[in-house]
DNA sequence: CTCACTCCCGTAAACGTTTACGGAAGCCGC
DNA sequence: GCGGCTTCCGTAAACGTTTACGGGAGTGAG
């Protein structure tokens, strides 16, 4: 825990300015022999820069945030596991922060970008787009990537997928498998993915001339217990032959309730889950699930964001991942 | 994306000096009309400190760095989940590493600990420990905490598991079962964890009195992958009664080969995991599973290096988290 | 020999904070 | 009315870099 060498001990050491030190260092052009006696000083002692001082000078940090709801959603280890080596191949380093889907958290994670820790913040928020969001988005101090949908005009650069056309993949599928009655276990419906997909839901039975019952729709949480609670009390006043998930972990707590039911899947009720996370390959039967690509979608938000980082004047664009429904054993029987 | 407003600003607006500014923002006493001006000012401005200047001039920089072999492993996922919030708690920034396992990569984390852009490091080796490692932990910049086993003298905090114990409690629970041929699927023999797996599952066989058959060893990876064809290959060479994983996703991958030879788990062979991740319940049957206590030594980690940032001088602890044998299906029977 | 030009390098300022130091103002007691 | 104390604040230096600017040495041409 030594006290490390500066540019100065460097500069002293080698019999140079430390003007001389930094450019030999950044590989400005310099003499061949100055060169030289920097490059020695400098390993003799070790000499490593300092971040602070550099980002201080220079404005750059090479850190870029991401912030999400919870690392504990396979979702969101799906996105990181993306984002990481495309900003460590560019020089980045990933700060990582974890909302829990508190509004006052993201917002936070906003404005605190104005202190300037990071070059840029690739967030994915769960509950939100106040106007209060949208304000701090628009005077953001760094760039920001969204991952999900942002209103048409905030200048923003956002990765976006097409959940109401995932919702409608699944549908469209029970349906083509012959089940009529199709349940929907739902998250929050003040979260973003929760208010769109309940949407894309009714939308989806409607386009296919089935009626909405209210009694096959519940309304839980983003976690498993939470999944199989609500999976109960659906069973509890209605018998669906089909089960649509809002996401993976609901699934697996359907999975749990509809065995504890003794009902059978998919013969009895198929299931369907979305996110399409490795849970879905772990669970047996393994979920049918609606993918809508969060590795990609990180990826490009990361992409995204390193443009951003080259020109900051760019138009703001929007990539728009499709979803895709990946069909297994719950839905489609034996493996 | 304006150039924000730095306490020169402040001060021009509050009619007071820098030092003033500074004074009310870090809290020291001050003239109650001061204050106001200058909150006043502040608030009118919007300002937010600049992270670099103030660590450039405190030497801190409020990030914690966390580094592990690979993000995509519901290991280090626990661990993450535990690490962030005591971070946040505490008011520090989570930066992320992965480092895929590469010594290199694992190396130069610890070198660029010189860079000071953060005040600690959490680590993880998957490999590793030549002496280039200890020298570079010897020598560190910042406190580093190790999760997993450091030779005895190393001047370094450590939180460790006792595998050993793991792997016993889990053969002998298979042996208390009445399984008597109890194969063994492993990581590379130069990871820590497989190297310390290997050897535990050694002894404990001798413990228990049974042989050491070659036949019922296979060396892959530690993806579901690998453990299906490791699974594959052990399974063409002999039959064991009992599988043990190096940890859950070798079970899981086991768990997809014994299904495709028709093989009923825990009746023809029980499994037993490693880690008991989520995916341990999430697979079917649920898998009976050896907890290494990943959220606890990950929390446990985060609590040690906040202590050392509050005492560096303190002598360095080693905290040992005990393993326990979580039982599941997969070796009981039927859920 | 001198002038102009080039090539390197050193001096110093700047980034936005924190903080040591000393000065000004107010108050008290004598 | 003056010395001494306290309280508050401003000046300036410092943290470790990057970089604008200008000066000195060397070269070549006239």
């Amino acid at each position: 825990m030594a006290q490390g060498p500066t540019i100065t001990t460097i500069a002293a050491r080698a019999g140079v300015s430390i003007a001389s030190v930094s450019r030999v260092l950044n590989g400005l052009p310099t003499r061949e022999d100055t060169i030289r006696k920097v490059m020695a000083a400098a390993d003799e002692l070790g000499y490593v820069p300092n971040a602070a001082a550099r980002s201080l000078k220079s404005n750059r940090t090479y850190q870029v945030a991401f912030a999400m709801a919870d690392i504990g959603n396979p979702t969101y280890v799906a996105m990181v596991r993306e984002i990481q080596p495309v900003l460590k191949a560019a020089g980045y380093r990933l700060v990582l922060h974890s909302t829990d889907g508190d509004v006052d958290d993201e917002l936070d994670v906003l404005r605190r970008l104005g202190e300037r820790y990071a070059d840029g913040l690739i967030i994915s928020p769960l509950r939100g787009f106040a106007q209060q969001h949208l304000d701090l988005l628009a005077g953001a101090p760094a760039p920001v990537v969204v991952i999900g949908s942002v209103p048409q005009d905030t200048p923003v650069d956002n990765v976006r997928t097409d959940s109401r056309t995932g919702v409608r993949l699944a549908l469209e599928h029970l349906y083509g498998l012959g089940r009529r009655s199709i349940g929907f276990l739902n998250g929050p419906l003040d979260t973003i993915p929760g208010a769109a997909r309940a949407a894309a839901y009714t939308d989806a039975l409607a386009a296919l001339g089935l009626p909405y019952d209210p009694d096959l729709v519940e309304v839980g949480d983003f976690y498993r217990a939470a999944g199989a609670r609500a999976a109960h009390r659906l069973l509890e006043r209605s018998r669906p032959d089909a089960l649509l998930c809002a996401n993976d972990l609901i699934a697996l707590g359907a999975l749990d309730a509809l065995r504890e039911e003794r009902l059978r899947v998919p013969e009895d009720v198929a299931l369907v889950g979305m996110d399409d996370t490795e849970l879905a390959t772990a669970a047996w039967p393994t979920l049918t699930s609606v993918s809508l690509g969060s590795a990609e979608r990180g990826r490009r938000a990361a992409e995204l964001l390193l443009d951003r980082l080259e020109d900051g004047a760019a138009a703001p664009r929007i990539v728009t991942v499709e979803p895709t429904l990946v069909v297994r054993a719950s839905t489609e029987g034996a493996s």
